[in-house]
DNA sequence: AGCGGACCTTGACCGGAATCAAGTCCGGCA
DNA sequence: TGCCGGACTTGATTCCGGTCAAGGTCCGCT
């Protein structure tokens, strides 16, 4: 029993890269006996602005999203969500924004209580949260300046460069070097949400980039990076 | 000598609602004898994008800035920093951000290699520090939302209500209540910097809400909020 | 294969904030 | 007290991205 239940993380395939890969092999176990995997189809929410503050889960498979909606009623996505990366707030009380799986996905989920019992008692975990946790506040700085300085050329080419990076790191299918089909898992009206423009402007934008030869388009979902300096210039421009 | 050395903290203004709010005294006089008071004045900076990383600080005293140079050159401040706030990023190598004194400020300095330290035998420690950067996390990703899809008018009855809100809580010389006297901490360009606007508009839009009477000013940093819902109605509009 | 609907692209026009350009006000200092 | 310089305000104009409005394309489903 005990070694199935081992078998569940040993197996996993976010094991060493995810919050757990510090974990001994009794602290695994352990949190083994805690986790419980959860598929989600594209679209459907894990938890919504408000709710009682109940779970937290790392990413296993596909890529998820962080959103708020403004009280006048539009969405602003705040962050992405990646294989191997944590979701939730531990110590809180409420739930800070929706959690919302763009593609489908696969997350292994731990209540929230047991969860931070688990931290105080294996100080690595807190560690690794600690240190993801200030990475990922870094991250989300560093896209508050594109906000807030980028035009929408530059801020749309910064979302492709970090897609390609992220898709590559986590294996979602990408692989590296120039050219490659990589799957976009956001639709137009999504990253427009991320970038804090309008699907049309998205739109006219990739049509400028394509039009550039920077990049190809392969359906509706397939892109391919042909001048990743190029793209990189743009990102850094304005 | 040791005795001194604890007075040190013993007489801290920030001491309950700092990081080292929850250390026992003999944790605290091994704090109190790494850390290093240190004055800023207005416009002086701590440290520098791309600086080794190698020190965190409690800021005691006065407002600070964490801020960033696009590649093209104009800048965007990403945090602002108020007594009892922390700074630095522990375990990272290099410095993310610029970190500059709007007012005259006073730090209390802590070398990074001792500070991860004390945080590695001081398990609360570490445990404060996770708590506040999840919830500095939160507020970064708040503000996303703001330059994201919010107007200019929205964005400055934000900035205005957070820095109420801020100055107040510190007791930067703020007291509650409506129509009291603020000084603003910041010029109408370093606004501009916050809410990724220019210097103009920053300005146009006081005027309106001077001409709406929502606020009052007084000299160019004197600040009195007359009418907070209708701030707040602004703030959520758009 | 053909249909239907959601998703995406493209075009015309509009509006809010940026830019460019004078002034004006405050605050320090002689 | 008067002057100087930087900070701020105000006005005219421009332009990027939003809005409104048609189409077009992909893709699943029968």
């Amino acid at each position: 029993m005990e070694r199935w239940l081992t078998k569940v993380c040993e197996d996993c395939v976010v094991r060493d890269r995810s919050l757990c890969g510090t974990l001994d092999d009794a602290a695994l176990t352990e949190m083994s006996r805690l986790g419980r995997r959860r598929k989600l189809a594209a679209g459907e929410s894990l938890q919504f602005e408000g709710d009682d503050n109940i779970l937290c889960a790392n990413v296993l498979g596909g890529v998820l999203k962080l959103s708020s909606l403004t009280p006048s009623g539009d969405a602003q996505t705040v962050g992405l969500l990646y294989p191997a990366d944590f979701i939730g707030r531990p110590y809180a009380d409420t739930v800070d924004h929706d959690i919302t799986a763009l593609t489908e996905a696969e997350v292994c989920i731990f209540a929230r209580a047991p969860f931070e019992r688990m931290m105080a008692e294996n100080i690595q975990l807190e560690r690794q949260l600690l240190e993801r946790t200030l990475s990922e506040l870094e991250r989300s700085r560093r896209w508050l300046l594109f906000l807030g300085r980028k035009s929408a050329g530059a801020r749309l080419a910064g979302l492709l460069i970090d897609i390609d990076r992220r898709m590559a790191q986590t294996g979602c299918g990408a692989d590296l070097g120039v050219g490659q089909l990589i799957q976009l898992p956001l639709t137009r009206t999504e990253m427009a949400d991320v970038l804090g423009l309008t699907i049309e402007t998205v739109s006219r934008e990739l049509g400028k980039l394509k039009d550039a030869g920077v990049i190809a388009t392969e359906g509706r979902r397939g892109l391919r990076i042909l001048k990743p300096a190029a793209l990189k210039t743009i990102m850094d421009s304005e």
